[in-house]
RNA sequence: GCCUCUGUAGCUCAGUUGGUAGAGCAGAGGACUGAAAAUCCUCGUGUCGUUGGUUCGAUUCCGACCGGAGGCA
């Protein structure tokens, strides 16, 4: 085994124990986070401090501004270098976060539709989209690539232009692209586990909590730092995250705190059951439960089951 | 004390010219191959405040009562 990866839901303690591995057994830790890539958006995202590295080197934070793109296939070759980089040092790289696509992309070995994209083609398909509708984008999708077509909803606009920017592009359809790579199979010779919290109340509850500490840290300063930099206008990634967008009313004065707290802490909530949708999904994960009898374990204890798990003292 | 408004799903509310009701949010499940903290799909029986009356039939009309809001005294 070359490597672990702790993945799991949001606010499981991902962080602390990857970092807790990372100082076991001589490793450098790259974050698996769709939202860490961005500078300044750091309470959001509950980004690790400098404290919580505990002087682990860590990769892929911070290395892009707000209003930059990034995509699952830019993470896939960035994390393909930094794993090379720990490689060469002798030390054992130590994945981590919740961005369930980007670490399968990874540990399947790319992505099969590498350099089919267009930025134009995507903008025009879009803006077709929005004159003829979304019925008719899939209809014209079924037509070039019915097995694509079958496989997602018409409404899910994103993946219908997707298929038919692939064909644009490329020449050839999504399904025969997709064809080149495994399915949802870990070629990496990597240990993979999944954090997840075994009692949903409590899960609720550490979420909301998160979100209320979220708030005391200055999470509305940094909301507005990052919308006076007119982030959320340029159609960023940056600007999906949770934890920003859902500040808007109550930051313009026409929702009280409380309710932007709460319509936070539910936004996040449902992120973590998508998150748990995902891993289950996922053949080649061990998943590790983080409470015990409603008490959350201690991390000593959870690396510990984590390395048991991994065979990593073998 | 009088007058007006109001009481419908966990929450905010629609609605039924009388034939027992539906949205958003919350909640549950699922999908996912270059925006993924994104995008999308599926799931709604609740004494229609209580109680009398009118009616073949009332949550809907009428009365009383009990909550809540406002106005006049």
């Amino acid at each position: 085994m070359i490597g672990i990866a702790v993945a799991g839901v949001t606010a499981s303690g991902k962080s602390d124990l990857a970092t807790e591995l990372a100082v076991r057994y001589g490793g450098e830790v790259i974050s698996c986070d769709s939202m860490l890539v961005y500078r300044g958006c750091d309470i959001g995202t509950a980004k690790p401090s400098e404290a919580e590295k505990r002087g682990i080197v860590h990769h892929l934070i911070d290395i892009f501004d707000p209003e930059q793109p990034f995509s699952a296939a830019d993470y896939s070759a960035l994390c393909e270098a930094a794993e090379a980089e720990i490689l060469n040092r002798g030390k054992m790289p130590v994945i981590c976060g919740g961005t369930g696509l980007y670490l399968d992309c990874f540990l399947r070995g790319g992505l099969p539709d590498a350099g089919v994209k267009d930025e134009a083609v995507r903008a025009r398909l879009e803006a077709e989209c929005a004159e003829i509708g979304a019925e008719a984008m899939y209809r014209r999708l079924e037509a070039l690539d019915p097995e694509a077509a079958k496989a997602m909803h018409a409404n899910n606009v994103r993946r219908v232009i997707r298929a038919l920017e692939i064909i644009e592009v490329s020449g050839r359809t999504k399904t025969e692209v997709d064809r080149e790579t495994p399915q949802r199979v870990c070629v990496k010779d990597y240990g993979v586990i999944a954090l997840n919290y075994s009692d949903r109340e409590l899960r609720s509850a550490v979420i909301e909590a998160r979100v209320r500490k979220m708030f005391d840290m200055g999470l509305p300063e940094e909301t507005e730092a990052l919308r006076a930099q007119g982030v959320f206008e340029k159609c960023a990634a940056a600007a999906q995250a949770i934890g920003y967008k859902e500040l808007f009313l109550y930051l313009d004065g026409k929702e009280s705190r409380e309710d932007a707290i709460m319509r936070l802490t539910y936004a996040t909530r449902r992120y973590a059951k998508r998150q748990t949708t995902w891993y289950a999904a996922l053949p080649y994960v061990k998943h590790l439960t983080v409470d015990e009898n409603g008490k959350r374990k201690s991390l000593d204890k959870l690396a510990d089951e984590a390395s048991r798990l991994l065979e990593l003292d073998k």
